[in-house]
DNA sequence: AATAAAACAGAACATCGTTCATAAAGTCAA
DNA sequence: TTGACTTTATGAACGATGTTCTGTTTTATT
């Protein structure tokens, strides 16, 4: 068969970029494969090549949108009538519960590596920052006297500590069943957060 | 050819593992393919079959002796003439530093999973939980005080958080470089240990 | 209508894990 | 030593996969 036209070519975009989100829903990254997607939106593999220049490239998108939900997760766990300090530890929570409920999604935004590091686009780069940038500012009005390097320094510890509890708790490999990854987290969290002493970092 | 008897069931066994072993060292989890390191060995792919039932558990017996390594690592930062909190610390710093002069083969251990949960060997489930029960013991003894259960919150609280930092800043997640990976680290360990207020960590 | 360009199909290729029938070499009793 | 049996090793073969490529059909352009 030739050409057909009946979608755009973003609209076939679109459905590749679906079915591979439901396939990895379902079955994790590895349930994700050429033949399989292009039946799923009644398109030949060759089609599918021709919107995405390999596979990866379009795991990279359904990750992209997997962090823009975390994103959008994240920041509508946060309150402006809520301290800076109290925003921080909902937003840390929502990570977590967002890696809960979305657990294969979530996996394969991490588990997924690039063979080409050089093909990362920049829209995913950036959106990684973009959501990490808001933890750190969101840090940074929470302890307004600490210097920006400790800040930077204060909030990737907590933020990758986190991301450590899910990944080793939903992985199975904390010797722990799942219900208390909240618990680990907020053990965490309190010793960053401690709305008494609000202990200036020193570097030694 | 048929049998040359020129080595032992164990010694080819013994032959594919380091070969497995050089292969992850070099081009990571993702370098390790049957032909290849039957072709290393000197020895026909069927032959690599009859010695692991599949290259998922030649890809186990790899990152069982990784976590063995890392463990002798951990226990050889133990000092008995250092205080409970200050061997914690060191044992922190050095998975830090193993993760970080090991990346590929401590990365294997994390990113590999089977496919069929079930033939995990129970070997390398023991060596997981040795690994982490000696870093909660030494945990316990550094809080003499503080109840079980808190014990076990923040042990796996300090330890998974540990490992998300190595994660995150050894696959460049982190937007900064490998240098500050031990800064990090001290950050986090700074908020568990803390020689002077031994806080004693009340449930919410 | 003729030509060019774009869209699409699916066969084809390479690479991988895995299996299997077969051959060679060893073992051992008669 | 011979012959039957077992063990060891092979590599061709199968199926699944990512990827490429050629050809065909449709649309756009002139």
């Amino acid at each position: 068969m030739g050409r057909r036209n009946d979608h755009t070519r973003e609209e076939i975009r679109e459905a590749a970029i679906q079915a591979a989100q439901l396939c990895i829903q379902q079955d994790g990254i590895q349930g994700i494969n050429a033949r399989h997607i292009a039946q799923d939106i009644g398109y030949a593999v060759g089609t599918l090549y021709q919107l995405f220049k390999n596979m990866d490239l379009l795991i990279l998108a359904v990750n992209l949108r997997t962090l823009k939900a975390l994103e959008q997760h994240v920041l509508a766990a946060c309150n402006s009538t809520l301290s800076a300090q109290e925003n921080m530890q909902q937003m840390a929570l929502a990570y977590v519960d967002f890696a809960l409920h979305n657990t294969p999604s979530w996996q394969a935004v991490f588990a997924h590596q690039l063979k080409d590091e050089q093909d990362m686009p920049q829209a995913y780069q950036e959106q990684r920052l973009r959501l990490f940038t808001l933890v750190e500012q969101q840090f940074k009005a929470a302890f307004p006297d600490m210097d920006a390097q400790q800040v930077s320094l204060e909030t990737r510890a907590l933020w990758a500590g986190i991301h450590g509890i899910c990944s080793l708790t939903l992985s199975h490999k904390l010797h722990d069943n799942e219900m208390t990854l909240n618990d680990i987290a907020h053990t965490l969290i309190a010793h960053f957060l401690q709305p008494e002493s609000n202990q200036q970092g020193e570097k030694s």
